[in-house]
DNA sequence: GTTTGGCATTAACATAGGTTACACCGCGCC
DNA sequence: GGCGCGGTGTAACCTATGTTAATGCCAAAC
């Protein structure tokens, strides 16, 4: 896999991004603070279309998304491909509540990305020590069961218009938490066949789903930013609930 | 919630069943045994419909399925119902990686019930002890993770057929894996309806595919007891794959 | 600056699956 | 034995979504 470096400039502010992602899960203390500055030094860059984790491969290799989207995925024998989940910056990375972890899905890099190894987080899971660290180790798992439970309940009973509102909605939250929306906007930096991969739609009928939000005012896009108008009625409409551990 | 004992007859079956169940996901030491066979005496029934954990509930009372079948289910506001996953005999319930895990699922008693409750499932998980029984209760979340995970690739990108089949190929599996299928046949105690809410089908529609499925000669039924006639059939046109673990 | 290729958009058409409604069947209950 | 009820089986019809294919747009590559 091609890794390079990240410019210099980018470096510091990527690293801390890198610290707010994590005391935002749970606040370090001093020591491990240091820690962490210290491993967000090893960030690498993976370009676009890159395979981050193979379906199979042990869960080792805990990692922090410093900048870019990724996601999980398993694709049918003859094809066709689901998407489970998203990762997006500031979200963890190949970690694992189990002491033997295999990775269930093939995690593939949306964007070019940069990502930081996290050994630590690992460790603290394993060990069950009582720390910020691990909590933020924890809340990261916990939150990724919320949205595949999400996930599942779109896909099983939820129309093409409801699913694609909520996990919009889903996106929306998660980027506030971490301070990337503005108004109600924020950019989703992917095609609307990824989109439709994960609602489990043909791109057409996922562009047509697009053409009507917008028709209706409830979302406006231009290039990769989508703005959603109106928060409450669009969480109305999708049956949509806020996790609360989103913070 | 009402509860009663098992009648004295059955009480020792079902123990015995206990025992292998947690044999077969790690061969127990002798005191985990003894442990274990007291945790047995604790069983109790429950009548069907009745609610196991509720969403939200806290996890930390682990418990053994001994008989009948349960299933893990979200209703949307509006009554659409999802079924996430089965419970079936010898399956755990309530267990938890997590520390401090909250139940993101209803669980609910398709039909009567027996069940054991077994704190010591979850003590192994959070002491991170390594045993034969924290290996058993490591493996029962790893399959449920892998039950999910083809659950969601089934909602997503399969057909109602295909849907359908790659669930009865799970639930013969796993039930093969417990001694509970004969020639490919075994039972299931539950109507279309529920199998539809597993699938993100009408009741209709899964009717509709079972018929096919027997003019086609791929399964048979009788009562609530399904056949499965050519197995690698199937599996190839579902695209299924059974999982590793199932030993 | 032209070409090229990926992506969004749109239209016409096809179909899987949903909805409604009703008959039927077995079974427990009076 | 008749009645009511929950479940299955069907049919007729409807619609959400898929498929195919064509068009246009824009940005990167030459």
């Amino acid at each position: 896999m091609i890794k390079t470096k990240p410019a210099q400039g980018e470096l510091h502010r990527l690293r801390e991004f890198g610290l707010r992602a994590l005391a935002h899960c749970g606040a370090l203390d001093e020591e491990e603070e240091k820690t962490a500055h210290a491993a967000l030094a090893d960030m690498q860059s993976v370009p676009a279309g890159h395979e981050l984790i193979a379906e199979g491969e042990p869960l080792n290799r805990p990692c922090l998304l410093l900048e870019g989207w990724a996601v999980r995925q398993r694709v049918l024998s003859d094809g066709r491909r689901q998407i489970f989940s998203f990762v997006l910056p500031g979200d963890g990375l190949g970690l694992c509540a189990r002491p033997d972890g295999v990775a269930l899905h093939s995690t593939f890099a949306l964007t070019p990305v940069t990502l930081a190894p996290m050994p630590l987080l690992n460790q603290r899971l394993q060990t069950r020590s009582k720390s910020p660290l691990s909590d933020a180790a924890w809340n990261m798992i916990s939150l990724e069961e919320t949205f595949l439970s999400n996930q599942v309940m779109r896909l099983g009973r939820q129309s093409a218009y409801e699913r694609l509102i909520h996990l919009l909605l889903e996106f929306h939250d998660r980027l506030k938490a971490k301070g990337a929306v503005e108004d109600g906007s924020f950019v989703m930096p992917f095609t609307q066949e990824v989109l439709s991969d994960a609602l489990g739609l043909s791109t057409v009928h996922t562009n047509r789903v697009l053409q009507q939000l917008r028709r209706e005012r409830l979302i406006q896009t231009h290039a990769a930013t989508v703005r959603l108008v109106d928060l409450v009625l669009l969480a109305e409409v999708a049956d949509y609930h806020r996790s609360p551990r989103l913070g």
